[in-house]
DNA sequence: GCGACTTTGTGCGTGCCTTCACAAGCGACT
DNA sequence: AGTCGCTTGTGAAGGCACGCACAAAGTCGC
């Protein structure tokens, strides 16, 4: 239960899993932050700094640093380098993750076009389509291939990671020949549910499920303002400094 | 996200406000599902019929319904449409939210394309960008504007939402002209964390964060696989994904 | 009309995540 | 060398969400 203290340089895999799902979100956000200090040449930061360049609370980002071993030093901060470092590993970006990405429609052309996956040991390494049309045409400089080889190409090529950009009757499917290609995580764009067994993740991004949350904000906010004007309580604007006092 | 301890907590017209967070996401995921089963014709779905198409809970699914009142008939199941109607009150969608789109690159031009947004209520009304190549064009049969008349074009037409797909660095100048604008609700997209009022909600849609956290779960599978081969104990652990039928 | 069956709505225990608060540790300055 | 100020790391408490299990409530068959 209780960890050993201060267990300073070993690669315990007891560590990685006990990472809560929530702080892993976190820290890919505080690894690029911190690569962004890097570049600028910053020796060392701060928890408060850090978390208010990344919206947390500091106490949650220390807690979630810690996860991953103590690469603080107390009085100054955190060493930028070694930080990114250690966040490189626990993420599993030491090594890079192959990419495929299936659907090459309006999504999935800007996804093979995105240059924030490449750029960040994610590359793109195979694409699928159906559309005869699309099929043997490249995109920057990758062949769209028929979704049929998607087990052969996958298992070839090692991919890790699985996009799926199609439509959604096609997204299961598509799936099927991931998980039978022997990919473990996939990334779903499509707006369905997958069944895959137990041992593969599934991430679901979903647009118009994010649209229709702001929807409802924008409802609430409304019957929130207009309770305001009843009760005549202004509330002042935190500029775009936005750190509180 | 950052929010003065406790503000004012009146509980007038309650209901919506007291929706956690975590429900509304899954009730427009619900709102989809039903939609398609009215249009296969369906009259009432049970709670477990509906949890096991959207990959939920049917405990979790009932309270997520119950929180906008009870729309359920008990022996039978929930009548589609009348559900299909007290969720689109809820979330908002009873009257459309004019959405404007800054950034018109890879993923930009996704977006505006994106059928999946005007045909649930989101109608793109506006589009703006910097590039002077790309002011002027129509996409969509919606015309780029330069990034300057975001303030007077969205206050115009009544856009309620904004999306922001630039890149990093002009990110918060957009966001501030959208809050000049009197826009309360933004979908940001590009890699940095806003600094906005109080008021205004801000969800973002980070894809090179998803991919690294499917990165951490192909680590920590991989760590996962070579104990089981080591130890012979074959029991893969259950991550935090809970689908499964 | 009555009983059995089905399905909703929800009180409650459990576990995870967040947040506070503070001691321990490190560097700088005198 | 000693003290002071700053920052990390973490124990503990609170809150939130999840899921079980069951009572309430309705339908269907006879």
């Amino acid at each position: 239960m209780t960890k050993p203290p201060h267990a300073g340089s070993e690669e315990s895999p007891a560590r990685l899993r006990s990472i809560p799902e929530a702080s892993v979100a976190r820290l890919a956000v505080y690894l690029r932050k911190l690569g962004e200090l890097a570049e600028e040449g910053a020796d060392t930061v701060s928890s408060d700094e850090l978390a208010a360049a990344t919206g947390v609370n500091p106490a949650k980002l220390r807690k979630d640093l810690s996860y991953i071993g103590s690469y603080g030093i107390r009085g100054v901060g955190y060493e930028v380098a070694a930080l990114v470092r250690q966040l490189e590993r626990t993420l599993g970006l030491d090594h890079r993750q192959a990419v495929a990405l299936v659907g090459i429609g309006n999504l999935g052309h800007a996804l093979a076009g995105y240059g924030g996956f490449g750029g960040r040991g994610f590359p793109v390494t195979a694409l699928f389509d159906v559309d005869p049309d699309l099929v043997g045409i490249h995109i920057n400089g990758i062949l769209v291939e028929h979704v049929r080889a998607i087990p052969q190409v996958c298992a070839e090529r090692g991919v890790t990671i699985g996009m799926i950009a199609t439509p959604g009757q096609a997204a299961q499917g598509v799936c099927d020949l991931f998980v039978e290609a022997g990919v473990r995580c996939i990334l779903n764009f499509a707006p369905v549910v997958l069944q895959v067994p137990d041992e593969v993740e599934v991430r679901k991004v979903d647009l118009a499920v994010e649209l229709q949350i702001l929807a409802f904000h924008v409802a609430r906010k409304h019957v929130a303002a207009a309770e305001q004007v009843a009760s005549g309580n202004g509330h002042p604007v935190n500029g775009a400094g936005g750190l509180l006092p």
